[in-house]
RNA sequence: GUCCCCAUCGUCUAGUGGCCAAGGACACCGCCCUUUCACGGCGGCGACGGGGGUUCGACUCCCCCUGGGGACGCCA
């Protein structure tokens, strides 16, 4: 049997983590088998789906690499099909009328649930003999399910039995003519040949019904995977108020796709002690023998952790290109950034924990001028600092190669005249160079900032010590 | 309420009856490295939800309880 997996999102939003988990494991599992990794619409909800989200999920999908082999089918295109099905249905008698408006349903399921009864559609249609005086009322379709219960194997959870007493008749044509999802589900699954159904465990209950509807079709039964939940902190199902939940957020955040790969393979699913996959990796080791069934916290720390170490890993051109639009939104002229940028990100990206932060980090090399941060300035900006200054701005503007090395002679040569530390030369300068006390290395900075823009900035910082009155913008 | 699923450090997990006085990772704390901040290295804190069985032996198997999650739509 080969191997076909889908990932069917309704367009009702944003790709999400959940939804990005499962779209993975799908497509893990065909890769790993040489098979086929199916995209499908589910937008048989007329009034929720939009066209945008479509397209949101589509470009969440192509950030994470999870490319499809087919598709994207869409439900509301698929007509004809279901109600040839339907029609199937109706023929061998597993369909009935059932004339019950909305308001009557909702109204009984109200009054079950106060009265603590099983809030189930109570079959009083089933067996209607007035049909025919009812003949201009509008009905919706409903699935006569059998007695006895359905049982069937799960490649996570194991074995599943659902009485089909628990199963209500549920509605597969709406009075208005469309079909509804349990329906097109197993109509689409079985048609497009799927063989391993993945999808949240949150759909066993939907299982049920639909391995009955399978039988009514005489489909041929797929291999079921749920996975587990992914949860908030508070271990409440994750939703929009535990932080970002869309996957194009953590695009926008700098995270690198592979980050959110690893993180979220690794949420449910494990391969002895080994935290690091590539993708190769994940493709030739993931197997649902391994995926755990208990649902998993979302831990955005872990994934920091992660993207922080692909940024370490990561080739720095390949850097340059992923942190240019980050610093054009923060006003960096994205030419100029090109062409030094490769440069600055190597100095940069043991640091980094997200590409957002990168660039921050890297704005000072690309100001006109720095803002000194208050007590940066109070504490190194002084008087007593000022010979450092003007012999570095002298000795440095000399150089003919502007490298660590020969840079770094230049402090060796300052810090013997001067019997000076290290740490009370280089502190100053960083102060001089990028307005604050933190950033890489003192000679790497110097090397990557260049020689004409270094001098510049020992230069104000002269000027700013000679005469801070003059900046009263600055002076409390 | 009914049904279904689940249960090892705060979190993700290893563990498939003896290898476990429970291992790794994130986070946290300390030390080292160091010109700052990080990175890195070393160390520390920290868990088998409870009760019954089964067994020579249970984290591992069974049952109950408790706790958590999910489903019960003419939504998907």
């Amino acid at each position: 049997m080969s191997v076909r997996t889908r990932f069917a999102p309704s367009p009702t939003g944003y790709l999400h983590i959940g939804g990005a988990r499962t779209a993975l494991f799908s497509w893990l599992y065909a890769r790993q088998h040489g098979g086929k990794f199916i995209l499908r619409i589910e937008d048989t909800d007329a009034e929720r789906s939009t066209d945008e989200s479509t397209q949101a999920i589509l470009d969440g999908m192509e950030w994470l690499g999870l490319d499809h082999d087919e598709g994207p089918f869409f439900q509301s295109e698929r007509g004809d099909i279901y109600r040839a099905e339907i029609e199937k249905l109706q023929n061998s008698g597993h369909l009935y009328r059932c004339y019950c408006t909305t308001e009557e349903l909702t109204a009984r399921r109200e009054e079950a649930r106060i009265k603590g009864l099983p809030p189930k559609y109570d079959g009083r249609c089933k067996s209607r003999t007035d049909t025919l005086d009812m003949a201009n009322a509008p009905y919706a379709l409903r699935f006569r399910v059998p007695e006895g219960s359905v049982i069937f194997k799960d490649m996570i959870k194991g074995s599943i039995k659902i009485q089909n007493s628990e199963i209500e008749d549920m509605i597969l044509l709406r009075s208005d003519s469309t079909p509804t999802y349990n329906f097109c589900v197993v109509v689409d699954d079985a048609t497009m040949s799927i063989s391993h159904v993945i999808r949240g465990d949150d759909h066993i209950s939907n299982t049920a019904k639909q391995i009955l509807l399978y039988n009514a079709l005489g489909f041929e039964l797929p291999v079921f995977a749920h996975l587990p939940m992914i949860l908030g902190a508070d271990k409440a199902r994750l939703s929009k108020r535990h932080g970002a939940t869309s996957v194009i957020a953590y695009k926008a955040e700098g995270f690198l796709p592979h980050a959110l790969v690893n993180y979220l393979a690794r949420l449910g699913w494990s391969h002895g002690d080994q935290e690091i996959f590539s993708t190769d990796e994940l493709i030739k080791l993931f197997s649902f023998d391994n995926v755990g069934k208990a649902a998993g916290v979302f831990n955005p720390e872990k994934l920091l952790w992660l993207n922080a170490h692909y940024i370490k890993e990561s080739p720095n051109s390949e850097l340059t290109t992923l942190l240019l639009p980050f610093l054009q939104e923060l006003g960096v002229d994205g030419a100029e950034a090109n062409a030094r940028l490769e440069a600055i990100v190597s100095t940069l990206k043991e640091r980094a924990k997200d590409l957002k932060e990168m660039a921050e980090s890297a704005l000072f090399y690309f100001k006109e001028s720095v803002e000194y941060e208050e007590k940066a300035r109070n504490k190194f900006l002084k008087e007593e600092k000022l010979p450092i200054f003007i012999y570095l701005r002298d000795k440095l503007g000399a150089l003919a190669n502007f490298n660590t090395t020969e840079i770094e002679v230049v402090f060796n040569a300052l810090m013997e005249e001067m019997d000076l530390k290290l740490g009370k030369v280089a502190q100053p300068v960083r102060v001089a160079l990028t307005g604050g006390t933190v950033s890489p290395g003192i000679f790497e900075t110097l090397e990557a900032m260049g020689k004409e823009m270094a001098i510049s900035r020992l230069n104000a910082a002269i000027t700013y010590i000679e005469n801070p009155h003059g900046r009263d913008d600055m002076m409390y």
